[in-house]
DNA sequence: TGACATACATAGGACATCTAGGTATACTAT
DNA sequence: ATAGTATACCTAGATGTCCTATGTATGTCA
């Protein structure tokens, strides 16, 4: 309806990675947590969105294993996931600002 | 993500014809109008939502000729409308507060 | 041993929205 | 007159996002 009526996930995504590189099941429970339990995503929904992500390359893995052998992929920002992350922020200031616009009549 | 991440347009038709009663044209050009062109909804997307709403009995529909002749649908909101827009703007509130405080971070 | 948490992944479906068309009347400029 | 634009309604089919459901595998705790 505006551009793309945002696809908010992966703005959330690449807002968590600027802050420090995580592995998908931390950033389940980090966004979990920052929003108080609002956004519950789902590993179907995150997975996907995060291979996504990787092959436009905004976002870059790298493997590590723990201590007891188990194997994590630690996700990063790219230079060109920043940009995008920057114009979804817009688009989210914008999207907002006209709801509450409509919605301050009602 | 959250409930059923916001499916945003029938919050926004149900908050402008809570004002008063709209036909379709028209509310496509209020949303334009009043979002300052952030929201340019198509006809392909609004015609299904407003006859899912009057199904739903979210809304109800009058029909009215103009002098010339024309036929348009007025649509007003019905009490159940009224419950279920008061609900979506609580969801709303809770959403965006949520992703404020992701991008608050980055 | 069985239940639960961690950690990854994919297939199939539901749902919202868009693209792209169609119908019909009224107004405006050529 | 007629072609184009605005008004006003409508639907079919495609796309994209997200969810449900399921699978694999390891670690921890009762």
């Amino acid at each position: 309806m505006a551009k793309k009526e945002m696809g908010s996930t992966s703005m959330l995504v690449l807002a968590l990675l600027k802050e420090k590189e995580m592995y998908g099941y931390q950033i389940i429970e980090e966004l979990d947590r920052r929003s108080e339990h609002v956004f519950q995503m789902k590993e179907g929904t995150l997975y996907p969105v995060l291979h996504g992500l990787e092959k436009d390359r905004l976002i870059a893995a790298r493997e590590a294993e723990t201590v007891k052998g188990r194997v994590r992929r630690y996700y990063a920002v790219t230079e060109k996931g920043l940009r995008v992350l920057e114009e979804k922020k817009k688009e989210w200031n914008t999207f907002s600002k006209a709801v509450t616009a409509i919605l301050a009549g009602a």
